[in-house]
DNA sequence: GTTCCTGCAAAGTATTTGCAGGAAT
DNA sequence: ATTCCTGCAAATACTTTGCAGGAAC
């Protein structure tokens, strides 16, 4: 992702152009792993000494509140954030933090034709994710 | 779930019996939609106002320990807690705090062979939970 | 020029810790 | 008698808020 296309996607849902939306966008697609708020703040900092972490919260929630990163649940209690706009799941490793994204349209399409005969009783699904908890048979790259 | 069944659950993990402990049990089981923190002090203080916001804290975690409850992460960011302990799926609403079990044995075995057949490359899947979004049709209750 | 954004410090909320007294085994 | 648990208060961690100055449009 270039810089540009950064700036297009800030600029095409009418926010301000800043160097630390740049740099917080630019930190989370780059640090591809579900990255915490502090992981974020410890990146950008590396080119960008002086961004506070309130403007980095603020930052966040206005890239949510447009869609243009999401906020991703974990067991822990700590909140993590994704670029990843795709419909995608989540493996989870029940002995780590780590993250990863999943994608499997078969698989969407599967419970996407299970859910139209079984429905649930009073419940308009919108939208199913899979959290997909296990371990990884190798080491982290 | 009575009194006594709580109480061997406790002696059973080899935690000692107090009232403070069968109480937030018993409020967990009661408090049947996924009750947070507040939800069970508060529901707690109705017959046992001394007790202190951070036992409950302490005893929620040592019955997390021992499985005798489990921790839920909501959209909202709060932890919720269920007694429910059987395999099940949660269905979220897509606008309140609502969240609700969902059992589905048939899903669940349509998943288990779905995945034996398509493996997921260096990853071994240990459970699939599905977080199943949407808006129910009726009030709640 | 106007609107929106950032940085700072202070406040807030949820949760954890340390410890001494007390209850359960 | 010993071990474990509770209550309290203080501490911590994470996130939010208010506001004045400054940058983007």
């Amino acid at each position: 992702m270039k810089i540009n296309e950064i700036r297009d996607k800030l600029v095409e849902k009418g926010l301000k152009v800043t160097p630390q939306r740049i740099a917080i966008l630019e930190a989370i697609i780059r640090l591809d792993n579900h990255p915490t708020v502090e992981n974020i703040v410890d990146f950008i900092r590396r080119n960008n000494p002086n961004i506070a972490t309130a403007t980095v919260y603020k930052v966040l929630d206005a890239l949510v509140e447009n869609d243009l990163v999401r906020k991703v649940k974990t067991e822990k209690d700590i909140m993590r954030y994704d670029a990843n706009l795709e419909k995608h799941h989540h493996l989870y490793c029940s002995d780590s933090d780590r993250i990863e994204d999943y994608s499997d349209n078969e698989l969407n399409n599967l419970l996407e034709k299970y859910f139209e005969k079984k429905k649930i009783p009073g419940f308009k699904i919108e939208d199913i994710k899979l959290q997909i908890i296990g371990k990884y048979l190798t080491p982290k790259k």
